[in-house]
DNA sequence: ACAATTATTTCAATAATAGAAATATCGTTG
DNA sequence: CAACGATATTTCTATTATTGAAATAATTGT
């Protein structure tokens, strides 16, 4: 792999993490990379608009912004399914998620926000953990098997809430559970009170390994209230696939 | 500026601009690269998930996705700005539309479309020209001499619509007479039948130099319909600064 | 099954990059 | 406003990552 392009994207997401935050010392400090060696990363992102320098301490530019909204992922699928989402956050008076598969994590695309007052912090673009979210083992479900496997037997399990599944094996049988039951539920093991049910999405032509979700306060979360809930969320599936025919 | 970084964006732009049109092959011959080094970088690029590969074809990746929603102009500056620009539309049922300087043309970060029928069909992330534009010449009009007389300078003024002003001094004239009057018009420069409004937008904090713009059918824009247009451009100007204070 | 095209790997030559050090610039404080 | 400290930028050489020709493998179409 290209060290100069791996060492550019590396500065960039770091960026994208502490917008404003750092400078170039700070950066060649942190990235562990020679000062000169940032520097000139740093400038020549700064004259391709990649990044964007204000007082010395560096920002995601505008070029970034050009390209991500022409990403395929956004522009056609984001799109197509928009409406679909908002029927579906209308009708049931939860927050919406669309996520789809991103390396080893899952990636929130869109999301439709619920009139409560309650709200996840995610934002579109974030990404989250495959392994103690609704989105992320719905995912996980459908993966092919071998690449499911290599995911599960790879991601560091970590305890974020104590719901949250830390054991290989209450993991696999969780994701045999989801294949059985079609849905998967985030039982507060991403963050307290807060519970999460959804639907894996497939999207063979685009290569498109997702989920869609209804996720909000636990209390609200009964099981007829769940049951209604994924069938809502398989209907929408239903509506989203139709689209992409 | 280091040739790795600027030829990895060089073909991700080359992407951008024709997704899933080309192969390797073609993208070596298309931007006169070495075959072995393009295939050196898309094969870096899509590890790192800024571009995906579908049937030896590339789109760009959910990376650039990630990335993109991050950027702070979308962000802080877009989330805020939105809500005044619904509003704006509401209240004069013309596409609103908000762009920013980027390179030597101006980026579309924002849209609220009218009820009528025709649209104009740049969408968010497109590129348009200065010379030619409400919002190009409106930005024009605000950056510094130095900057805007190189741009003016070094401009291609081609003929878009018989409308378009391809002479530069009466470009020059024309962006004087901006700045003296607050607002430019889009005189079916850029296509015919349509006329475009606009106000310039300065953001000092954010090294922002945009406009926001109301555009439409040309028969739509009467004199009247004009100022009454340039009046609600101004008074949503405020209020988008009083939001940046 | 064969040809033709395309993708991928190998490898030596080289040019682009890395990094040390020097210099310039900026910001702060006495 | 001078002098310091910190940071950014430039210069320069050694070296390493990159380049590209050529060989090989994989696809695709006929």
């Amino acid at each position: 792999m290209s060290q100069s392009v791996q060492r550019a994207f590396e500065i960039i997401r770091k960026i994208a993490d502490h917008q404003g935050e750092h400078t170039l010392s700070d950066l060649s400090r942190i990235l562990q990379m020679n000062k000169t060696t940032t520097f000139r990363y740093l400038d020549s992102l700064e004259k391709l608009d990649i990044l964007e320098r204000r007082r010395n301490t560096y920002f995601l530019g505008i070029g970034l912004f050009e390209l991500g909204a022409k990403v395929d992922a956004k522009t056609s699928i984001v799109n197509s399914i928009h409406p679909i989402l908002e029927d579906l956050c209308l009708r049931m008076n939860e927050t919406v998620n669309l996520a789809r598969l991103s390396g080893d994590q899952a990636t929130y695309l869109d999301k439709v926000e619920s009139t409560r007052g309650m709200q996840m912090k995610a934002t579109v673009g974030d990404k989250l953990p495959l392994y103690c979210t609704g989105v992320g083992k719905a995912i996980l479900s459908i993966l092919p098997p071998e690449q499911s496997n290599q995911l599960v037997k790879n991601i560091e399990l970590k305890a974020i809430t104590s719901h949250t599944l830390t054991d290989r094996g209450a993991l696999k049988q969780a994701l045999d559970d989801i294949r059985n039951n079609g849905f998967s539920i985030d039982d507060e093991e991403y963050e307290f009170g807060l519970t999460c049910v959804a639907v894996p999405l497939r999207l063979e032509k685009y290569n498109f390994f997702g989920a869609i979700s209804l996720s909000g306060q636990t209390v609200r979360f009964s099981e007829e209230d769940i049951s209604r809930m994924v069938e809502a969320l398989k209907t929408a599936r239903q509506r989203i696939l139709a689209v992409f025919e």
